[in-house]
DNA sequence: GATGAATGAGGATTCATTCAT
DNA sequence: GATGAATGAATCCTCATTCAT
């Protein structure tokens, strides 16, 4: 069916701008990886834009649905942050190449062309989901208070999302996995307490 | 002097290849925000390749002439790794495009030409330097034994480096301040102890 | 009835060569037009070559066997005239599309492709019928004797051709009206005064 | 000097554009007709269509400036036809490829790209100019009262512009002949009689 | 008769690089 | 030291055409 020739050719793309980048990748290699000749892949997207959109915009759509959930469910503000670092681990295994790409390009794309001003939306939303659970969790005693929550935020955003440049599906830890382990180096820190 | 002329041209491009990428970058505009011609540059430099490669050697000398002074330096892993965290702040401060570009194109880069083998180097270098000093560190009772020290690597790299992504010289606080801060983050955690 | 159907499709055709150049026109823009897809319009037609060749040829057919009629007649040089251009302008009211993709693509047809040699042809055709025609009536005393003759063809010829380009079928004036307009116009500027 | 270079490509370009048209000329055409490869084109213009529109511009600033000055002049209807049939003729003369180009591919480019608005425009102004000129003919007795003047006005304007499309400079007549035979044909047509 | 998917030959454009002046 | 002009390879994209189903 046209969808899921769609879809195979979009996770082969994704594969190939997650290793070399958007820019770097030539339309002739994500054709090559696709068995086909360049000029084939636009019977499927109008464009190059097209394809990394497509990718960008499936990711954020499942993502935001995890975050969503979590957000609506209620929970304190340490377990908020767990739940939200577990959910993007697990997006983190499901759609690492989509994952590379957002880290490396986001920025990028979001100021090269308004069809990217999505990716500028999205920062911002993480910025009050993230930034808005840390807050709560200052007020409410549970983190610490002397920290910049500016700092702290940025520190736990890119803690978790660079995982993506090295991290690869099927490898030694589950994302559950690393998830507690990340949790817990990010809440209660590396040194041994005494 | 020659040697100021050059100095002024790379600053140019590493400013220039750190906000829009390397391969995105046009000799045109390193021309243009040097206030020459494109086909002038080539009297200074051999080619754009030739420039990205003296900014980062630039950096990456200068980083082992600090990483090496502290870790001649016989302190313990975790002064280490606060001395460590603090230079690597101070290069952030002090190179901060150079610092972009290596984060954003160092394995592109390493993969494409021989030329730039010595960025994978860097890469194993950093990993003795850190892995080292932790694996001392849990050996001597300073840090966690119940993590894996690799995610604890990465973990510890990630968090300082990609701070080069939205550092700005010149920003509210000073390096030796945000190293403070991440360092009693990454080594006491975020949470409020009891 | 298969005749039925390529003659709609020959329609549809012409009149988006018509409107957009034959060179401009993609095969997909006639099957859109057609409500079918681009392979679709192969299974009628050889090649988009083969479609103008049919529209052009259907016309010019139809428009040699007015014309044989009119030249057969035996009238006067005047009365020839009058009768080629209201043939003209019917052939433009019946065949708008093909006229004006003759007006505009002839030439870099016939350039182009031996299969269009009957367009050069046709050319020649035509100054023979309309030159002779002239010819006769300066001969006669019906037209003017101090003008380039060669000059007073192309005058009329064009004249009466690049109505094609402005006019569509069911407009203000019938095809015969505009002959008898452009008629005068003409006649009376040519013909030689009392 | 640059401006001399850009000024013989351009011509070059208006050349090949007037023999082929406009989109079946390749840029590579262009530039093997001015002895360089076509990647260099892209030195001087941004594009094909920059290429088009300089002539075009060129072309049409060059006539307005004639047409204007007749038209300031403050002559009677009849010798304002007679000095803008002649001013055309003198910018066919001058021209002939860029007139050649706005004949075939102004309605074209104008609904393509925003761009080239300014043909419209210039339409708009030609319809004014002209159409002007016949009204105040027809009621100042000049010009005969028994012809839809719409008619009559493309009647004078196609069978003027349309002779860019045979005309070469250097032929036998010289614009002003031309000029001279085509209005005496044109107006002892449209002219009124005693 | 029509569809979906692909082919492959261009075509416009970009850009690092060269070099005479 | 710098400029202007050009090169040529590579890139994205278009489109007529084919063909199995």
């Amino acid at each position: 069916m046209r969808e899921e020739r769609r879809g195979e050719l979009l996770a082969t793309a994704a594969e190939v701008f997650a290793a070399q980048g958007y820019n770097a990748t030539t339309v002739r290699q994500i054709a090559d990886a696709a068995g086909m000749l360049a000029g084939s892949l636009y019977y499927h997207f109008a464009s190059k834009e097209a394809m990394v959109d497509e990718i960008l915009t499936a990711f954020l759509d499942e993502l935001w649905a995890g975050y969503d959930a979590v957000l609506a469910a209620g929970l304190g503000p340490r377990e908020t942050i767990e739940a939200l670092v577990t959910e993007s681990f697990r997006e983190i295994d499901r759609h690492h190449a989509a994952v590379a790409i957002y880290q490396k390009e986001a920025r990028h794309l979001a100021d090269r062309h308004p069809r990217f001003g999505y990716l500028a939306d999205a920062r911002r939303r993480f910025a009050r989901a993230w930034l808005g659970t840390l807050e709560r969790g200052v007020a409410d005693g549970v983190f610490r208070t002397d920290l910049d929550i500016r700092l702290t935020y940025r520190f736990v955003r890119d803690t978790v999302w660079v995982a993506a440049s090295w991290y690869r599906p099927g490898a030694r830890h589950s994302p559950e996995e690393i998830a507690r382990q990340y949790l817990s180096m990010v809440l209660d820190g590396i040194a041994l307490r005494d």
